[in-house]
DNA sequence: TAATTATATAACTGATTTATTATATAACCG
DNA sequence: CGGTTATATAATAAATCAGTTATATAATTA
C-alpha cells in the first residue's frame, strides 16, 4: 500500500505551498536564524502589521512555526518537532543567509524594545 | 550590495513556485526518475491532456525542464542546465520515489507505444 | 479604570491560478 | 491528400490567495 508515501507527498507540498510566497519564505529564512518578535518580522519584511500576521497564522497552521508569549509580545521560531523539519531545514540552508539582516536589528537598536525583558 | 542576493531568492522562490502545485511536483518527481513522453506524465498524473501541457509548459518557461521531439511525440526531461538543479535534486531526493510508478509503465504495457522508436 | 501598545481576526477586493472546453498545429499513415 | 494521433494554445470560468481596512482582543501602563 503507498498510503503512507502518498499522504507524506501531501504533507511536504504543503510546505512547497508555504515556501510559495516570497514573504514566507523569508519569515522562515529569518526564523532559521533565530526566534524572532512579529514587530520586528513586520520591520525586516517591511509589510503591514495584519499582512504579517496572516502569514504568521499559516505558518503556524502548517506547524512549521511556533509561538511564545512574553507579556504583550509574541515571539515566533521554527517548530523543532515538524514533521518535515529536516527537509525545512536542508532547504533553508540552500538559500541566501538573512543573518544579515536580522543581525542588523540589534546593531542599529530596532530590535531592543522588544527583546528586553519589560523594565519592572 | 546585495543584489546578487537578492536575485538568487527571487530565482529560487520561483522553483518554489513551481513546486507548489502538487500536480507539478509529482511531474517533477516523475521526470527525476527518468525522460518521460507526455503521452506517459498524462497516464501517471491522470489528468486532462491540456492540463497536463500547460504544467508542463510553465516548468518549461521556469527552465526547469527540458523538451526533445521524437517523431510526433514530445518527450521531457529535468534540465541539466538549470540554475538551481543542484537545489531541485537535493530537494527530490528527499521526497517520496516515484521509481515504482515510472516502472510500472513498462510492466502493464502502458508506455510501449510511446517510447518505441517508430516501427518503420 | 482609561489610554496605549502589540497582535489577531474578519470582511472585502483584486490578482493569480488551475482546470475545462474548444481550437490549432504538426507529424504520421493510408 | 484526408484522416488520425500527439501536443500546444486560447478563452473562459471557478477557486484560491494576498493585501487592505476596520475591528477585536489582550497585556501594559498611567
Amino acid at each position: 500500500m503507498e498510503t503512507t508515501k502518498k499522504h507524506s507527498l501531501v504533507e511536504q507540498a504543503l510546505l512547497f505551498k508555504m515556501m510559495n510566497d516570497e514573504n514566507r519564505l523569508k519569515i522562515l529564512l529569518y526564523l532559521y536564524e533565530e526566534e524572532l518578535c512579529v514587530c520586528n518580522l513586520i520591520d525586516l519584511l517591511n509589510m503591514s502589521q495584519p499582512a504579517v500576521s496572516q502569514h504568521l497564522k499559516k505558518l503556524r497552521q502548517a506547524s512549521i512555526i511556533q509561538i511564545r508569549s512574553q507579556g504583550q509580545w509574541k515571539f515566533y521560531r521554527l517548530n523543532e518537532e515538524y514533521t518535515h523539519l529536516e527537509l525545512l531545514n536542508k532547504i533553508l540552508a540552500e538559500l541566501p543567509s538573512m543573518k544579515h539582516e536580522v543581525d542588523g536589528l540589534n546593531s542599529n537598536g530596532r530590535r531592543v524594545f522588544c527583546t528586553t525583558i519589560p523594565t519592572k
